[in-house]
DNA sequence: AGGTATTCACATGAAACTATTCTCTGAGTTAGG
DNA sequence: TAACTCAGAGAATAGTTTCATGTGAATACCTGT
């Protein structure tokens, strides 16, 4: 009861957050630090549509949190605005995120997406995809216009299904009449380009930008300029804006993950009640982030990945690590328990192969001489994680 | 002792198979004119 | 009559199996000293 008690007296006396929705990283500021030659760049790029000329294709690199899809939508919005402000209506903005599943992540999909964000409407299913091309040009090509279409994690949506929608896309303006449309392609991989049909490559890059990772000062700034509005004042600790960025940018100056862990670091200095956000704070999210991060790949996993996962878990307690034909056998003897069908060595290798990917184990190649080559794993996980683990999977597995 | 050859226990590749998801087409349905 | 919806055929895809080949070093087996 007085666990309780605590929770919400913490809760009710210290307020640490003023407003937290600006650490989310959803939130869109109005000022985007360090960042003023890339807006200014992506402006220039784009300022001739206002006119109601095309704009060149633009074609934007860079990690994540590099504020890629932050300075694009501030120049769209800019760009919106200004439209109002002129009672312009001869220019569109379209921003389609490909990466998100069930919306953007097929052919017919963004095209449709195009269409429902132009105002109009398809079925979800059942037409043939030249045919919703058709529709989405009768759409735009009923007037003079430009339009602006956003293609954020790019990438993704290439590496799903191939680069000819691109193609596709760059070649409409062909077909069309009136209207104009130009495309801005925003991609995670520096070498997304690479392996790229060339025709589609020197139609998107006629402009090419590069977002280049913030430093820790860079990163700083920005956590120091949120860090003021969202917490009330006095209670972020000397050092910890220093050392959130110190963090994010060892790993590749990640802004977004930067800005999560000081809101996880806020999250559980208030939880605990204290009336700081200290240095161990930002420990103990990172190690949260982390540990999340791993479980959540752990829970949405395939059965039988949960199952190979489950017979190294049963297998390392301690240091020694063990090897593919032990965990083999340990997941036959699993799949046979639990009734689930059990898939070939072949296929169990692979799986490990990826498990050591995703860093949730740690597999390397070793020959034992006469005693054959295999992997040896071993858990990288701790203690606390792998419990957890464990629950998570028996629940999935209803074990 | 020093040098080869063997051998183990999988790794790694390629191709074939399979179940599921997508795409496409035409028929049926609906709604508006 | 045009627009929409839907079921089912065919195509594409992801996950998996089958078959084949490759690998590094401990160990077994020579060989000549």
């Amino acid at each position: 009861m007085d666990n309780i008690d605590k929770i919400f007296d913490s809760y009710v006396s210290q307020k640490l957050f003023k407003n937290k929705a600006i650490l989310q990283s959803n939130y869109t500021p109005e000022t985007i630090p360090h960042r003023n030659e890339q807006i200014e760049a992506v402006a220039s790029v784009l300022a001739p549509s206002l006119r109601g000329e095309k704009a060149s294709n633009l074609f934007i690199y860079g990690r994540t949190g590099t504020g890629k899809t932050l300075s694009v939508q501030h120049v769209g919005m800019k760009i919106i605005s200004k439209l109002k402000e002129r009672e312009q209506d001869n220019l569109k903005f379209i921003y389609i995120n490909c990466k998100l599943k069930k919306v953007a992540d097929t052919e017919y999909r963004i095209v449709a997406e195009l269409i429902k964000e132009l105002g109009g409407s398809v079925p979800s299913t059942g037409l043939p995809t030249d045919q919703v091309y058709s529709r989405f040009i009768d759409l735009i090509d009923g007037k003079t216009q430009v339009v602006l279409i956003v293609l954020d994690e790019i990438d993704e949506a290439v590496e799903k299904m191939g680069d000819n929608f691109i193609y596709s896309l760059t070649r409409l303006n062909s077909s069309l009449k009136n209207a104009q449309i130009s495309i801005i392609g925003i991609s995670n991989s520096l070498t997304f380009m690479d392996n790229l049909d060339p025709r589609v490559r020197s139609s998107l890059g006629e402009e090419e930008l590069v977002f280049s990772p913030y430093n820790a000062l860079q990163l700083q700034d920005i956590l120091r300029e949120r860090a003021t509005q969202a917490f009330s004042e006095g209670v972020v600790d000397a050092g910890v804006i220093e050392k959130c960025a110190a963090f994010a940018a060892r790993v590749h100056g990640d802004a977004r993950r930067a800005l999560d862990l000081l809101r996880v670091a806020g999250d559980l200095a208030e939880r605990e009640g204290s009336k700081k956000i200290c240095l161990s704070h930002i420990d103990l999210a990172n190690q949260k982030i982390e540990r999340d991060k791993v479980l959540d790949v752990i829970e949405t996993a395939p059965k039988q990945f949960q199952l190979v996962l489950y017979s190294i878990l049963e297998l390392t307690n301690g240091e020694s690590g063990v090897f593919t034909g032990d965990v083999y056998n340990k997941y036959q003897e699993i799949c046979e328990k639990t009734k689930n069908d059990a898939l070939t060595q072949r296929r169990i290798s692979d799986i490990l192969g990826e498990f050591d990917m995703l860093g949730i184990i740690n597999a390397s190649v070793i020959s034992k001489g006469r005693q054959g080559r295999t992997r040896e794993i071993k858990m990288t996980l701790g203690d606390q994680i792998k419990i957890k683990a464990r629950e998570i999977i028996e629940r999935s597995l209803g074990v």
